[in-house]
DNA sequence: GCGTTTTGTTTACAGTGTCAACATCCATGC
DNA sequence: GCATGGATGTTGACACTGTAAACAAAACGC
């Protein structure tokens, strides 16, 4: 094995992790370009051969992310069938966003140019478009369960709902379970 | 009318006006409080006079976007009754947010430590409690209609969700509505 | 009128993202 | 086996940021 004191096995994915855990420390104002090289133990201008700039860096942060949040929903779909597993991803959801709040609103809080969020989309569209009643458009369905999913982590997160930690998996559940039953109702027209 | 080189009349009110112009124009990376202050004539330093760090300046600015927030939802509250003012609310709720996107980021998606929005809540609130069907919390039901509304608005701004300028209204009035009729359908329990 | 308080200014410092020029290492030709 | 070229990392510099400290000027109370 060579020294390693230079070349550096893997910066790219070093640089990716390092910003994770900056992220989960100290949130979005703890990543400074810098902080992140150092923690990587490597000069501030290293990362510029591996991205673009620190934007690019981000959103490989973000994809990141956006890969995990898939995974969490597809095992919280796996736990169950038909409307309880669209609750179970909704809860999976605002779980995911509780848990790595930066994170969170790294991936979707700032005008991003990239970061491919479609993987986790398609999980929960999946689901959401087989309860389409008769009359009820899937493609509206689908998008109105992620507004309300992503919404709710979304006030979760700024604190705009006063909610004990250990309410917010209960509260998740209920509503969007209450929601998936909407389709059983009676349907527009 | 004395000089007004040096004291500068409303300074306050000026810095946050400057910041709201700054916003609109370029974006949250324009809000440089120095830049803010060169836009006021007036030096780097002079906004610590008025606020406390730049973050208690930001937070001035979403004060007044919250008002603004809710000025249009009362607007829009009183052009119908009923499921269909929700409707509206929801409506403008989504154009407030793609009327002015960086300024609705700011009012929600960073780690704020004030800017009270419960006026605004509490309109939206207001039409969302009184639709609560036998069995169904009022309280649930409001927090998943601005959930929903919210969440709605931030997928489309976040370009999250493929949609045209002129489709954002008839799609954001037609989920609320549908939401609003789920209250007459099967109730929980 | 004078002192106090409020409001701005100047200067300085540490930290940031990024450009340009240079250094070092690794892999490949011969 | 060694020069060479492309990848990778470094140093130094620049313009910019937020903000602390010390100072200056205008406004207000008596």
């Amino acid at each position: 094995m060579p020294d390693k004191d230079y070349h550096h096995g893997d910066l790219r994915a070093a640089l990716v992790l390092a910003a994770l855990e900056r992220l989960e420390a100290g949130g979005a104002a703890a990543l400074s370009l810098r902080g992140i090289a150092r923690d990587c133990g490597v000069s501030a201008m290293a990362p510029y051969r591996h991205f673009a700039d620190k934007d690019a860096l981000l959103d490989a942060v973000a994809g990141h992310g956006f890969q995990e949040l898939a995974r969490c929903l597809e095992e919280a779909d796996a736990t169950a069938g038909g409307r309880e597993a669209l609750a179970a991803q909704g809860a999976a959801y605002v779980a995911f966003a509780c848990r790595h709040p930066a994170l969170f609103r790294l991936m979707f809080m700032a005008p991003r140019r990239s970061s491919d969020g479609s993987a986790a989309y398609a999980i929960l569209a999946r689901r959401a478009a087989a309860l389409a009643g008769p009359g009820q458009s899937a493609g509206d369905l689908t998008l109105a369960a992620w507004s309300l999913v992503h919404g709710l982590a979304a006030l979760i997160l700024d604190r705009r709902v006063p909610l004990e930690p250990g309410e917010v998996d209960g509260v998740a559940r209920r509503i969007t379970l209450a929601f998936a039953r909407m389709t059983e109702g009676p349907t527009v027209g």
